[in-house]
DNA sequence: TGAACACTTGAGCATTCATTCATATGATAT
DNA sequence: ATATCATATGAATGAATGCTCAAGTGTTCA
């Protein structure tokens, strides 16, 4: 066996098989690195009002501060952000900066999240009232 | 004008009609932050590197810690984090617990960041010529 | 030229969070 | 019972991060 990895697992590996097949399949690290970077972008409220906020239209920095309810330096530090992670585009006009979304994809990964979101909040109930005696491991 | 939002805007609002049109449509609070929420568990390299080995196989903790090398208990911990989020579920065998994927929502959000996030790794190279003359905003 | 305004940016601070370490739980086998 | 193994968990620590504050840039307008 190759242990040039596993080497901090302070047990036994017991399905070799399938911890081989997963992991020939394994994309690359900086791969999913990326990927969690772009999700990372989103895991903020704030940056996801500002985000929502610009899929409904094009707005300029004070414009967002005043709907969020936030000063105009902490917008601005956040739409740095934004911008870094290639989610927004500006423009220029005047002393003002106008902000949109970059292209569709932030919206349908929006979107995905959102049906997610929704359908755990509408099992909610159900598993409210199941938890105590039904948890898949006895607490 | 309603002045009960916007105290903390330190700059005059220019776009009122714009502002409010959005701010009518906006999703109450409790959404957005759910939404962000669940993004902020993706928004981990650790976590995203579980959750794609659980899309390809059920594995218990061990197999984990082993793949991803890292220690039982640090996987243990973000399996938590993972299960309070509702993105797996587990099921106990002897010693053992294993785990997998709640549903396929996860899939599809994982797989729509990724073509976002490949789109984005794509057009590196054009972006990285075009950088110093072409910026949107000159530096 | 200089005042006003929109925006940016760097430093500082408080909070959040991922991992580690030590210990606890719970199951199996001897 | 006791030892062992898989897993869970609480406390501690160091790193990352969001916001504020103060200062800076660049544009418009007088």
């Amino acid at each position: 066996m190759n242990n040039s990895e596993g080497i901090k697992c302070d047990c036994q590996v017991i399905h070799e098989e399938v911890v081989f097949k997963v992991r020939k399949k394994m994309p690359k690290e900086e791969s999913l690195n990326q990927l969690a970077d772009l999700f990372k972008v989103f895991g903020d409220s704030t940056r996801i009002r500002i985000l929502w906020a610009l899929s409904e239209a094009e707005m300029c920095v004070c414009d967002l501060a005043f709907l969020l309810n936030m000063t105009q330096s902490a917008i601005s530090h956040q739409l740095r952000l934004l911008k870094q992670a290639r989610l927004v585009k500006n423009r220029k006009e005047g002393k003002m900066v106008f902000y949109t979304l970059k292209d569709a994809h932030v919206k349908r990964i929006f979107k995905q999240g959102m049906i997610h979101s929704e359908e755990k909040k509408e099992k909610e109930q159900d598993y409210e009232k199941r938890e105590k005696r039904n948890n898949s491991i006895k607490t």
